[in-house]
DNA sequence: TGGGTCATGTAACCTGTTACATGATTAG
DNA sequence: CTAATCATGTAACAGGTTACATGACCCA
């Protein structure tokens, strides 16, 4: 969890499907939370299940039918005492495959972890961009369309821009001690 | 994944027991790896039947008896394997929950949200202190002393600080701006 | 004619978490 | 006397991923 929270939070103004949710995820809000269309389906049965959602069907002529959610009072409170709760949690969820190949690069090449790094480095520069280019974008899909709301969405998307820098500067500045290694160890 | 690959690299060079790896994931690896001990036993079985690891029961008086795992040829090249793919992935995994609540919060109170946000500041702070004094931690419970492997942790370990100091900077200038927002409300 | 978008779903699988069970030794 | 540490595991569950199935419509 929390996908079902964010369902929940998605559709506490407006409905909508399945599809349109996981699209919702998967493009606008993708920096702080990923779903799987076929977890996203999932997870609306189990909500309409647990009598936080509602669904309608709606035929449509020239596409598959939609189905249709719309939150409940008991969703609206389900959502609430979630978001109630004031000690959000940081989530620094401590599980980083690229920091445990790192730490045991050690005992491979300089050469090689810098040769590494450097592509890494390329990779992130991408996805920097990505995420200057995504901003602004949350306006045309998003369930609001407030001042506020749109406020606090580039405000995560600051988030996401911040670490991804510090990632950045982290790999320069390793890059630059390492290079430092090398040199000291081919000129003794 | 990857447990996995993490257990094989920490058995790469001297062998060890679920306890021992488990501790050393727990406490010296711990922001960027943590694992619960049930987890290791499980998997260390698993890498077991998969010829991977070979083990022996060593008895002792005084405590329980140890299962000591070794790792095999087979490990090895299993490991290595792992290693050499060398588009290592970033892994921001994207799923905040934090940030998932805090674009929620655009429709709460500012003062609430503000509140929040210091609280959550607070926490960050302690955990960066943590993370300065864990530094330094790892010579005594590691695989390796070299220095090689010293400054590489110590690179891991600054990783994590800068990534935390990101954020603590983010939280920082969010509060400044909410605190902005409120102020021109209330003086209009 | 081939690939992309719309649209919904099921089933198997993998990973990780929580709770439980056991039992001796040792430090405060 | 109590709590922690050493030491190993099982079972149930929750959450998320991958693969698969279906089928029409539209654009190049």
């Amino acid at each position: 969890m929390s996908l079902r929270h964010g369902l929940l939070g998605l559709l506490r103004h407006h409905e909508s499907t399945g599809y349109e949710l996981s699209k919702l995820f998967n493009e606008s809000l993708n920096y702080f939370w990923k779903a799987q269309m076929s977890q996203v389906y999932q997870e609306l049965n189990k909500l309409e299940d647990l009598g936080f959602l509602v669904s309608r069907s709606v035929v449509q002529d020239k596409s598959p039918n939609r189905r249709v959610y719309s939150i409940t009072d008991a969703g609206i409170e389900e959502f609430q005492s979630w978001m109630r709760a004031d000690d959000w949690d940081i989530g620094a969820s401590a599980r980083n495959i690229f920091l445990l190949r790192f730490f045991f690069a050690a005992d491979r090449n300089l050469d090689e972890v810098i040769e590494i790094l450097k592509k890494t480095r390329g990779r992130i520069c991408q996805r920097l961009e990505e995420m200057i280019y995504a901003k602004g974008h949350y306006g045309s899909h998003g369930p609001e369309g407030s001042d506020r709301h749109r406020l606090f969405w580039s405000l995560t998307a600051d988030f996401g821009r911040r670490v991804v820098m510090a990632r950045l500067e982290w790999i320069d500045e390793t890059i630059k001690i390492l290079e430092g290694v090398e040199n000291e160890n081919s000129g003794i």
